[in-house]
DNA sequence: GATGAATGAGTGTTCATTCAT
DNA sequence: GATGAATGAACACTCATTCAT
C-alpha cells in the first residue's frame, strides 16, 4: 500500500532524507501560494525549508518537478478529505454536499490549491489536467451510484460534476480568496443548497 | 462616447499608431496564450505584431500593463457578445441561456481568455477581480430582474451568478480547452441545460 | 569678428532656426545641468527646447556635440564676465581677485558649470582640457604681467593658475554646490584673502 | 578593530569569497578608471575580474553598491598612505607637505581616485561628500594643531584645507592626468611649496 | 548528505539616432 | 524646417542549475 519515497536519483530516503523532504514540500506549498511559481526561487523555496539551495536538488530534479509533487499532494489530500466528510452523510446525496463543504473548507484552509493550480495552465499543464481529473473520479462514481439508486435525478454524471467543481472553484475565489479571511457567509451556504438540490434532485421527489 | 486611446506618455495617437497598438494588442492575445505572460517575451511580441522590441514601449509602459489592457479588452469584447446573444432571448431566462451560450462560444474562439484570466491570479489580481466582478454585474442585474417577474424562483443572485460563471469556467476547461478543437458534445449542453433549469426555475413550476 | 552660427550640416541659421539653437543650448544647460549627461535623454532636452525630438538633429549631430558647444558657451560667459570684472580692478593684483570672485559668482548663479565639466572627464576629456587651458590661458597672463610689474612675487604662472583655478572649484563645490543655496559666508572670502595675499604677495612688500 | 567583511545579502564571506570579492574591486578599480561608471558594463567588471556576470550579485547589490565601495575603498587606502607619509614629518608643518605630497603621489599611481570621484556627483552624490569630508577631517585637524601651536598662521582651516585640496586636484589633473605618464616637473613642487608656505606662514616668519 | 559559490543564458526596459511624412 | 514613430543595440539584473569541497 504505501509508496516508497525516493530522491531525485531513485534512491529511497533515510528518515533524515524523509524529513527535508517534507519540509522542502511544506515550504513549497507556503511560497508558491504566497509569491507564486515564477516569483518563487530555489533560494527562497530552500530558505524557507531550512536548507541550502543545493540541497533542493537531492531531493527533487527541478523546480517543476517539487510543483508537480506539490499538486499530487494536495489533490491526494483534498481528497482524503472529501473522502472523510463524505463517510459521515446519511444519503448518497448527504454524502455529496458533505464532499462539496469539505473541498470548500479544505481550500479555505489551503489557499494555495487555488492559487497554483491556476498556475498550472502553463507551467504543467498535465498536472491541471490531473487534477481536476482525479477529483472528477470520486465524484463521478458518487453521482452516478447515487442516480442509479433513484436518489438523485438521472444525468450525465460527468457534465454534471464539472460543473459543480466549477461551483466550488468560483465560490471559493469568491468569497474565500476575496473574502479577507471572513468565512463563507451563511446565504452563500444556502443558495448553494438550493441550486444543487434543485438542479440534482430527482423529478418525482414531489410525488 | 469614444474613448480617446492613447499611448505611453498619454498622448493622442495617429491613425498609424492606433493601427500599431491594435496590432500589439492582437499580437499580445496570441502571444500570451499561447505562451503564457511569463515565457512571453517582450521581443516575442514586438516579433508577433511585426515591429521593433522598442517600438512597444511607445504604446505600453511595460509588459503588466499589456496584460492589463488586453483584459480589458477582452473583457469588453466577451460583454458586447453577451449582451448581443442576450437580446434574441424571447424570455428573460432564455437571455440567460443565451447570453451563457454566447460566453462559452467566445471562449472556444478565444481561449486565450482562459489561459490568460488564470495568470492573472499572480501577474496583476486587481485585473482578475475587475474580469470577474465587471462580468458578473451584468449577470447579477439580469437574474435578479427574472426573480422579480417570477420566471425563475427568488435567489441570491450574487451567489448564483458566481456559481453559474463557475460552471461556464470549468466546462470551457474541460470541453474546450482540453477538447482538441472538437465542439461541444450536444450532452454537455442538454445536461447543462437540466441543471439550470433545475437549479433556478420557479418552485410552482409544476403547478 | 561675429562668427556664423551653422546648423548640423554646416549651413548658415535663419533666425528662427538661431532661435531654435539657441532654446536647445539653454535647455541643454539646465537639463545637463540637473540630470547629469546620461541622464539627460535627447527627447527630454526637446522637450525642455519645445521642439521634438527630431528637431535637435537639424542643429546639432549628437548628444556629443551639443554637450561640447554647450561647454564652449559657458567657457565663453565665464571667461567674460571675468574679464569684466578684472576690469574694474585698480591694480594687477586688484584686478586678479576681483576675476576669481567674478568665477565663483558664475558658477554660484550656473552649478551647471561645475556639474558638468566634471562629466566632461569621460564624456569629452578634449573639451575638459579645452575648458581649463582656455580659462588659464587669461589668467596666466594677468599673472605674469603683475610678477614682472613687482605687484606680485615672481612665480611659475602655470602653476600658481592651476592652483588657484582648483582653489575656485573646490571652495565652489564646497560652499556652493553643497550650501543649499545659502550664499558663500565671509569667512570663506578673508581666508581665501589671506592664503592668496600671503601665497603670492611680493618678498618685500614689508620693505 | 577588523570589520566582517559581508556578501549582498550580508551574510560573512568565506576566504574564497574574500578573494573573489577583493578582485572584483580590483577590476572595478581599472574597468571604471578606464572607462568610467556609464561605459564600465558589469559583464566587463565581471570579466576583468575573471568571473562570470552573475557572480557579481552574490557580492554587490547593484552597479552603484560596488561604485560606492570603491571609493570608500580608495578614500581608506589614501587617508592611509597620507596618514604614514605625514608621520615622518619632523614638525607640523613638514607633515602637512609629506601628506599633501603623498595624496599626489598616490593619485598619480591611481588615478582612477580623480577619474571616479568626478563621476560621483552625479552617480552617487553622498559619496562625493563622503570622501572629501572624510579627506578633510584628518586635515583639519592637522592644520588646526599647526596653528594652535604657532607653527603656522591663525586661519580658518576648514576653508584653508579645502583650498588645499582643490590645489591638489587640480595640479594632479593638469600633471597627471594630462601628463602622459611623465612625472610631476619640480617646478610644479617649488612654486608649490613658495604658495603654500607663503599662504600659511605664521606672520612673524619675518621677525 | 549538505553546502553555497559560481555559472551564463535570458529578460524588461532605455535611448541615440533615422527618416517618411 | 519640423515632426514623432520606429528602430535595435545595449545593459542591469535574476535565477535554475551544477559541482567542488
Amino acid at each position: 500500500m504505501s509508496e516508497v519515497v525516493t530522491n531525485a536519483d531513485g534512491k529511497p530516503l533515510s528518515k533524515r532524507g524523509l524529513d527535508t523532504r517534507r519540509r522542502l514540500l511544506d515550504a513549497a506549498e507556503s511560497v508558491f501560494g504566497e509569491l507564486g511559481y515564477h516569483d518563487a526561487s530555489i533560494v527562497k523555496l530552500a530558505d524557507a525549508a531550512g536548507v541550502a539551495a543545493g540541497t533542493f536538488y537531492l531531493y527533487f530534479d527541478s523546480k517543476r518537478a517539487i510543483f508537480d509533487e506539490l499538486i499530487v499532494d494536495l489533490n491526494r489530500r483534498v481528497r482524503r478529505s472529501m473522502k472523510e466528510a463524505s463517510s459521515t452523510g446519511t444519503t448518497r446525496v448527504e454524502a455529496e454536499l458533505r464532499g462539496f463543504e469539505a473541498y470548500l473548507r479544505f481550500t479555505a484552509e489551503h489557499p494555495v490549491l487555488y492559487r497554483i493550480i491556476r498556475q498550472a495552465e502553463f507551467v504543467s499543464p498535465e498536472m491541471l489536467r490531473y487534477h481536476y481529473e482525479k477529483l472528477a473520479e470520486g465524484y463521478i462514481e458518487g453521482l452516478s451510484a447515487a442516480a442509479d439508486a433513484g436518489e438523485i435525478r438521472p444525468l450525465d454524471a460527468e457534465v454534471a460534476v464539472y460543473a459543480l467543481m466549477g461551483v466550488g472553484e468560483m465560490l471559493g475565489m469568491r468569497w474565500i480568496l476575496w473574502g479577507d479571511g471572513d468565512p463563507i457567509p451563511a446565504r452563500v451556504y444556502e443558495e448553494l443548497e438550493r441550486l444543487l438540490r434543485g438542479g440534482l434532485e430527482p423529478p418525482e421527489a414531489s410525488a
